[in-house]
DNA sequence: GAACAATTCTCGT
DNA sequence: GAATTGTTC
């Protein structure tokens, strides 16, 4: 749970930020927090049937933001959680049982017929699984989203990032929810980032010098600071009882020592310090400092920092209190997601959705399994992902606050949609061939909502004037129109020609984005059901109007 | 006033 | 995971 409270303590050096201020820079994201977030959507489905389309709104979340921060120029770098660490089982195993009863109870009120309480609980009971990281981690592949499954800790991983330079892998700030990047002495961190790019920014340089609210850090360096943070309890160490955010700050600010804090506190009569409590804390500290982290460049597991003499003496060659020591093979292939870090399987041999696909020679796959390090893994292993049908669960909106605000014209498109398109796939087909050749178009998930691309037409089938049409050879594509003005669209989200499609406009087009679509209401009844269904309605907050075509 | 314990919220319509 | 609310020292 991080360090309790610290955020809030710390909020008068946290301040107001946009995510464009990281424009042409990488930025570190703690998978953790998006996925989480984004499970809430859906918690109820990925309880009850994980492998239905409803069950994956999570990773449209999760896309929504990398796509977002790609938007922006900003080169995401996600980060997930590995194994846990040995001294946090017991929490893990608490909240395991927690977890556990809400779905069995949950699945209890269901069967009783109400939903609404059964849905509380399902979202008490979601949690974040390997194998729906895992789901994710096709689709970044398929993206070319960078990512690391850290050894340990997200945490240390995105802290350690933080450390090196752009050039060598290293990240300029981390996007997360949880305080302990600031124990871990990360140097820029943003906060509660939401869905159009605002979040709230941590800078510890910044911290480390300035004086407000009456709080100074003027005194302290890293150790001192994170020694206040161990002081303030964490995961790995609850704290004395009676000590908190602020009773840490008073002591490490009188004392400037770690060593004399903790003996002063000692003889204090007001509280019980346990005797190992000196001991636990120096380790606890060590881990914050010298977390195991994984070396993209060495492919091999290395220290957040070098460790030095005295650290060693703290952890009396305990190191496996930072987690067991791994082998560069196997920390490698945790990193590069193919082996489950908690259960040490193979990820391809767990899936359950082997693509039905003939041609796929499966001892490819089967080589892959043994995580060697075949280039053409990303192509083979995101095959399994096909399995659910298209469906509305797939169709996302892109928010984008600029558009609301009328801020930017969209005669680019405003999206980077261009960017989530493989080469090659968005020239226009004519091969008769084409129809049979379907089987090769499946190489892309079926179900991964971020690489929808335009379907060939049939043979000498003429295309309806008033149909919206989309220029995929763009590099930001816009949707097209003959009674539309080039720039009145943003975004077509989906490209199947019997569906309905999603778009969004400026407000000042909805009116002539409208009379297109009710010129062409009279032929609605021939339209695919989900269409006639559909509204095109304005969103009142965002003043986007999503509107749906016929492609 | 500070810490603690229990409870609510995270999405998206 | 954090934020919030109510309770205890």
């Amino acid at each position: 749970m991080g360090i309790p409270n610290l955020l809030r303590f710390m909020k008068p050096f946290i301040e107001p930020v946009h995510i464009k201020k990281y424009a042409g820079q990488r930025v570190g994201i703690d998978a953790y927090s998006w996925l989480h977030k984004g499970a809430y959507s859906c918690s109820m489905e990925l309880c009850m049937n994980p492998k239905s389309a409803g069950a994956r709104r999570y990773i449209s979340y999760f896309m929504h933001h990398v796509n977002l921060l790609r938007h922006h120029k900003v080169v995401p770098v996600v980060v997930f959680d590995g194994g846990s660490m040995p001294c946090k089982s017991a929490t893990d195993e608490d909240r395991h049982k927690k977890r556990e009863l809400s779905l069995v109870l949950g699945k209890e009120t269901l069967k009783q017929g109400n939903t609404a309480a059964a849905i509380d609980f399902f979202r008490k009971a979601v949690q974040i699984t390997p194998s729906m990281a895992y789901q994710l981690i096709q689709i970044l592949r398929s993206e070319n989203v960078e990512f690391v499954v850290a050894p340990y800790e997200a945490d240390a991983q995105l802290a350690y990032l933080a450390t090196l330079d752009a050039d060598q892998g290293g990240i300029a700030a981390v996007i997360t929810e949880d305080s302990d990047l600031i124990a871990y002495g990360c140097t820029a961190i943003i906060f509660k980032m939401d869905r159009f790019g605002k979040g709230e920014e941590f800078i510890m340089d910044k911290t480390l010098m300035t004086v407000k609210d009456g709080l100074s850090f003027q005194d302290f360096d890293q150790n001192l600071f994170t020694g206040m943070c161990v002081l303030a309890g964490c995961d790995f160490l609850p704290s004395v009882s009676g000590i908190g955010t602020k009773r840490a700050y008073s002591l490490v600010s009188k004392h400037k020592s770690i060593d004399l804090v903790l003996s002063t506190l000692k003889l204090d009569k007001r509280y019980s310090v346990p005797d190992d409590y000196t001991g636990s804390f120096w380790k606890t500290l060590a881990v914050f400092n010298h977390a195991r982290v994984y070396d993209v460049k060495s492919k091999s597991l290395k220290h957040l920092k070098p460790l030095e003499e005295q650290y060693l003496d703290y952890l009396a060659g305990d190191l496996d209190i930072l987690g067991p020591e791994l082998a560069p093979s196997v920390a490698r292939a945790i990193a590069e997601g193919h082996l489950n870090p908690v259960t040490m399987e193979t990820f391809d041999k767990l899936s359950r959705t082997i693509s039905p696909i003939k041609f796929i020679d499966t001892s490819a796959l089967n080589v892959v399994n043994q995580y060697g390090s075949q280039e053409n893994l990303t192509q083979e292993s995101s095959i399994t992902l096909c399995s659910s049908q298209e469906s509305e669960d797939d169709i996302v909106a892109f928010p984008v606050d600029e558009i609301a605000n009328g801020e930017r014209k969209c005669n680019k498109g405003g999206l980077a949609l261009g960017k989530f398109l493989l080469p090659g796939a968005t020239k226009k087909h004519s091969s008769p061939a084409l129809e049979h050749n379907k089987v090769k178009q499946k190489n892309i998930p079926e179900n991964n909502p971020f690489k929808k691309r335009k379907l060939p037409t049939d043979q000498g089938q003429a295309q309806d004037q008033n149909d919206l049409q989309i220029d995929l050879d763009d590099e930001e594509p816009v949707v097209l129109c003959s009674s539309l003005s080039r720039e009145s669209v943003g975004r077509v989200e989906s490209q199947d020609r019997n569906e309905v499609s999603a778009g969004l406009c400026r407000p000042s087009l909805q009116e002539s984005v409208e009379s297109v679509l009710n010129e062409r209401s009279s032929k609605r009844q021939n339209l695919p059901k989900a269409f006639r269904n559909k509204t095109n309605k304005v969103n009142e907050r965002s003043g986007i109007m999503k509107f749906f075509v016929r492609l």
